[in-house]
RNA sequence: AGCGGCGUAGCUCAGUUGGUUAGAGCACACGGCUCAUAAUCGUGUUGUCGCGGGUUCGAAUCCCGCCGCCGCUACCA
């Protein structure tokens, strides 16, 4: 049994969820789900990261405790996937017992180790942030937030001994070259890392929200330092070992490429210092962009300015769109570790040509046609079709897409298939032709439209199951292992083929 | 400043180790078809491949210089 264990970051609580989170989480929940379709077993995690000053903070400002505002806030990212179709097995919260038990476990062993010593920081400290600052952030010497003075401050800390680890980090870019994907991703931490490496300050006593230092109940961690941990504590670290052992360290981090350091420099070292392997694989994706001179009315915001990404929620757009066409699109537009232009505009013109013009036209004109002519009861498809070969073509191109983290070329494949399938009807123009001489050109369409619903189902498991269902089959594309079920095959002889509404009525483009 | 990247058709981008008339999708134009969501199919137009030099039989692809944009250079969710 291939195992597939993939997360994305836990957000931080405080943002409320944007496109950006959305871009994110879509892209590990359809690889997730294609690994589940290839019979993967599979763990996707996503959660929540729920600690820090900020946080704390913020529940004071709303006059909750710290605890009741996560509750809150940490439910509006659930709902968010939820109202995606996001699939993940398990969500993690920081603030949960089993996370601090993992924490607690983890960096105890760190401490253990050796790895962990007192130290003083001493920096420049602004009384009203609670947070201090490199001269570098200071504008004249100023708080970059509040304008006034800071304070040189001292405080004893617990320091990661990241130092340490500059070589042995190094050895393990070397060894790994494929660990931290896209290369130019990986160059940029490894310069870093051969730039030199200072140890970490990790706790702190000026906030009590955190998780408690198990050897010293004055400090609590740093919010990054106990957040990165929450991909152990998903497979229960400290507690079932024989879990950690199944799916670490084979694991696949997806992440935003603003906290590349957190995952490719001090994840990796803080793994080494516990004595665990680091993670096999951390794949960075790029940001998407709102802006250009392409703003539509819908892009700008209540004082006429251009909206940012982090304005857009995911439901606005899934409200408009529907879920699936805002997958699609996430996952279509933009190849996963380059920065892509979001727009309406763009949003729009994919919608329409690929989904309205080529996917939803596809499968009622074949639809409209069996019916027609084959009293809506599905004939066998040709062995011998010119499609037979495009939909292997598509099969194989879309599994190795995603394999290698490419949804877009997966989706791409897919669609000269839905293409080939639009000329060959075409050719054959079986609305012209008696009953009867027809069969072989409309079975092998509807066989097209049957395996283009399973290459479509991690992107589009909504609209993969109800073209499943109209072509008469019963149960749910995801129930189907790939590439077997896609093999050209008779499995729809016979069986009742709905019209149905369009999947995705054609929209007006903008002026 | 140092290191790295980018600049290719109106738009979004592909272009492997230099090799025949520089490609795709969208948009656009014309033609076909009328089963289909004014969808679809076919054909076609447009590019000094950022600028200037150089190496080569031959460069978008290698080298040098320049212009423009961007990323990273530590505690930033």
């Amino acid at each position: 049994m291939t195992r597939f264990y993939i997360t994305t970051p836990i957000y931080y609580v405080n943002d409320v969820p944007h496109l950006g989170h959305a871009y994110c989480t879509v892209n590990a929940d359809a690889i997730a789900r294609w690994h589940r379709l290839i019979g993967d077993d599979t763990l996707f995690l996503t959660g929540t990261d729920e600690h820090g000053a900020k946080v704390a903070e913020a529940a004071e400002e709303h006059g909750v405790t710290p605890r009741e505002w996560t509750d809150r806030t940490s439910a509006r990212f659930s709902e968010a996937w939820e109202g995606l179709n996001v699939s993940n097995d398990d969500f993690v919260r920081t603030t949960e017992t089993r996370h601090y038990d993992t924490v607690r476990d983890f960096l105890q062993k760190i401490y253990d180790n050796g790895f962990i010593k007192k130290d003083t920081y001493r920096g420049l400290y602004c009384v009203s942030c609670e947070d201090y600052y490199t001269p570098d952030d200071l504008n004249d010497g100023m708080c970059p937030v509040h304008g006034r003075g800071v304070v040189e401050m001292e405080e004893d800390n617990y320091f990661f001994q990241l130092s340490a680890f500059q070589d042995r980090l190094i050895e393990w870019y070397e060894k790994n070259p494929d660990a931290i994907r896209p290369a130019s991703k990986r160059n940029e931490a490894l310069s870093f890392i051969k730039g030199g490496l200072k140890d970490v300050s990790i706790t702190r006593t000026s906030l009590s929200w955190g998780v408690p230092v198990p050897w010293d109940d004055a400090h609590v961690f740093y919010v990054w330092y106990d957040a990165l941990i929450n991909y152990l504590t998903a497979l229960g670290y400290g507690e079932d070992p024989e879990n950690v052992a199944t799916w670490w360290p084979h694991v696949h981090h997806l992440i935003g490429k603003e906290i590349i350091r957190f995952h490719c420099v001090w994840w990796p070292a803080m793994c080494m210092a516990a004595g665990v392997e680091p993670p096999a694989n951390i794949f960075v994706h790029g940001w998407l962009l709102v802006g250009g001179q392409k703003l539509s009315k819908s892009m700008v915001d209540d004082q006429g300015g251009p909206v940012k990404l982090t304005q857009i929620t995911p439901a606005s757009l899934t409200e408009d769109f529907g879920v699936d066409a805002i997958r699609y699109h996430l996952l279509r537009n933009t190849p996963l570790g380059t920065d892509g232009e979001f727009s309406i505009e763009g949003l729009t013109e994919r919608y329409n040509s690929d989904l309205a013009n080529n996917l939803g036209n596809l499968v009622a004109r074949v639809a409209t046609v069996v019916a027609s002519k084959c009293g809506g009861t599905a004939p066998a498809p040709d062995p011998q079709s010119p499609l037979v070969a495009a939909a292997a073509q598509a099969v194989t191109s879309a599994s190795d897409a995603w394999q290698r983290f490419a949804p877009h070329e997966a989706l791409e494949a897919t669609w000269r298939l839905i293409g080939a399938a639009n000329a060959e009807l075409e050719n054959t123009e079986p609305w012209k032709a008696e009953p009867g001489t027809v069969d072989d050109v409309l079975g092998s369409a509807l066989e097209v439209v049957r395996i283009v619903a399973l290459l479509i189902a991690p992107a589009m498991p909504a609209t993969s199951l109800e073209i499943w269902h109209r072509l008469g089959l019963s149960g749910s594309p995801e129930d189907e292992r790939l590439p077997g079920a896609a093999d050209w095959g008779n499995s729809l002889a016979g069986h009742d083929v709905i019209k149905g509404d369009p999947l995705f009525p054609r929209r007006k483009t903008t002026p």
